[in-house]
RNA sequence: GGCGCGUUGGUCAAGGGGUUAAGACGCCUCCCUUUCACGGAGGAAUCACGGGUUCGAUUCCCGUACGUGCUACCA
């Protein structure tokens, strides 16, 4: 195994449903894996137990699965470097959070959540309204700094809940060079004593990540914004741990947002749009999330948006394939600043994927949705035919039930006020000998029934143009659609009949 | 409050000391089509503000404002 591979990871938490900003990272991570030969690793950071959600591992894996950026290493896949559940390496890191105290780096604290809860009460103030654990107060609470060596050996002996805190040293400029952001930096004395082992044994995200990292070789780290103010701790662990020269590259991305602030799963519901990448129930209260993929998202449509959400090639080109982002993916040219989701424009990619796709590709997906409405579709070929009649229509992929339905099933109700005015008898007269011609006819090519059409409007004294809106109407139901004539032969000479004898019985009736 | 990060049309954004400041989405008008779309042609709309630096700032520097993130034994 070469030493300079290239490996990056995707570090979620399984406490719900993968949204967006999540999902980009991912494909950010698996862009950059693939461009440079290297490996896309899937890790699950699952420390928090209170926060551990059934079944949102496997559904993380499935939308990686249907966005088509699946993990080289992973729970499900295993790897050289596993395991790849943080739960499963729990006693790796009490290891390390010992010797971070042995080095004089962290020490014990066994303040209890009530005891710092007062402590942060009594301290709070209006300069200051949210007090940290730093160097300021940590002489004054219940630590192994503070406490005699003797009644630290006894408080550990008997077991008395506690957690290890890094030691944050005074007067440090703690500067790094981020790929996105360029050279950042931060004063050591604003830090706070982050704690790194949990009462529990389990580590907490600064700890894991470094560990982590570290363990399973990773040479860029990509995440998201939110992270970049905890990076001097990182920064300082890797230090303390194992040599800054060795800490992977920091990229952290810019944030997501929604239409107010930060994007949120109830922006979704609020505005109407999907947040997540697949549907998400939750178990407990059943509410169910939409998901892009149910909405009606090709997955090259989905990823081609992400990646267009802080990213561009600088070019005028905007709908890219997979491989094409493989190809042209530069982490240099991702933006700096947050971008806020527009789903008038993801729509839009959508639609570009549908219109360029073969309809032979769009089968699947369509027959599922048909499916779904329990609308039948015929043969493969006919689908086929109908979603080349229609696709260019459709923005996702749900459209086509109703820019194609038509094609399935007669219409249920037709728009009759559009053809009530330019009803009359002789129009009813035509149809009905249209009809019966059209049940004789031989063959329901496109030719043959236009040139019977507009030859039978003219023996009977009647402009061609005026009866095509009403043999629309009865066909489809409604203005819209391919040409008549296209429609009438897809459908059959048979069914035609049988929707213009339909129609006629339905504007006659109204006339009574 | 502190600290970090950011700021080009409504949105995504290119660009970057001298430009008519690209392009896309959306919106509007027109053409095509006796439908809906697609397609085509146009249009409205932008460098947050104030100071510097400079012959010249949207671009560089500093402030301010605004946005956003962090400030948990959550990630």
């Amino acid at each position: 195994m070469a030493n300079n591979q290239i490996r990056v990871r995707f570090a979620p938490s399984p406490t719900g449903g993968l949204h967006l900003g999540g999902v980009r990272t991912a494909l950010y991570n698996y862009l950059f894996a693939r461009q440079h030969g290297g490996k896309f690793i899937l890790r699950i950071e699952d420390t928090d137990q209170s926060r551990f959600v059934e079944g949102a591992e496997d559904y993380i894996n499935n939308c990686l699965k249907w966005c088509g950026i699946e993990p080289d290493e992973s729970p499900e896949k295993g790897g050289e470097y596993g395991p790849y559940r943080q739960s499963e390496r729990k006693p790796l890191y009490a290891e390390f959070a010992r010797k971070l105290v042995e080095s004089g780096h962290a020490y014990y604290a066994f303040d209890t959540p009530k005891e710092l809860e007062e402590m942060r009460n009594s301290l709070k103030s209006d300069a200051n309204p949210s007090p940290q654990y730093d160097q300021q107060i940590r002489g004054k609470m219940k630590n192994s700094l503070t406490l005699p060596a003797e009644e630290v050996d006894r408080l550990l002996k008997d077991q008395t809940p506690h957690v290890i805190r890094i030691l944050i040293p005074p007067n440090e400029t703690i500067q790094f060079t981020d790929l996105i952001h360029g050279e950042v930096s931060f004063d050591s004395n604003i830090v706070d004593d982050k704690v790194l082992l949990k009462a529990d044994g389990m580590p907490t995200y600064h700890l894991a990540v470094v560990i982590d990292d570290h363990l399973m070789q990773i040479t860029h780290a990509f995440r998201g914004e939110e992270w970049l103010s905890s990076t001097p701790v990182h920064i300082l662990l890797w230090k303390y741990l194992f040599g800054v020269e060795n800490m992977p590259a920091w990229g952290h991305l810019p944030l997501i947002l929604g239409p107010n602030g930060k994007l949120s799963k109830r922006d979704g519901a609020k505005y109407g749009f999907p947040v997540f990448a697949m549907n998400w129930a939750d178990h407990v209260s059943g509410e169910l999330t939409e998901g892009f993929k149910e909405r009606g998202f090709l997955p090259a449509a989905f990823i081609n948006m992400l990646a267009f959400l802080g990213w561009n090639a600088g070019t005028a080109q905007e709908i890219f394939s997979k491989e094409e982002l493989v190809k042209l993916f530069s982490i240099e040219r991702v933006h700096k600043a947050a971008a806020k989701f527009d789903f008038e424009k993801a729509k839009w990619f959508n639609q570009e994927w549908i219109k360029r796709s073969n309809a032979a590709d769009l089968m699947e997906p369509v027959k599922k949705i048909f499916d779904l409405h329990h609308i039948p579709t015929f043969t493969d070929e006919y689908l086929e035919t109908v979603i080349s009649l229609t696709k260019e229509r459709c923005t996702l992929l749900t459209d086509f039930v109703l820019q194609a339905g038509y094609f399935f099933q007669t219409p249920r109700a037709i728009d009759e006020l559009s053809i009530k005015p330019k009803w009359s008898d002789e129009k009813s007269l035509f149809f009905t000998h249209f009809a019966s011609a059209l049940e004789g006819l031989p063959d329901n090519n496109h030719d043959t029934l236009e040139h019977l059409f507009k030859e039978m409007a003219t023996q009977q004294g009647i402009k061609p143009g005026e009866l095509q809106m009403i043999f629309r109407i009865m066909l489809v139901g409604e203005k819209m659609g391919p040409g008549v004539f296209t429609i009438a032969s897809t459908l059959g000479n048979t069914e035609t009949a049988k929707r213009i004898h339909y129609g006629i019985e339905i504007m006659n009736a109204l006339r009574k």
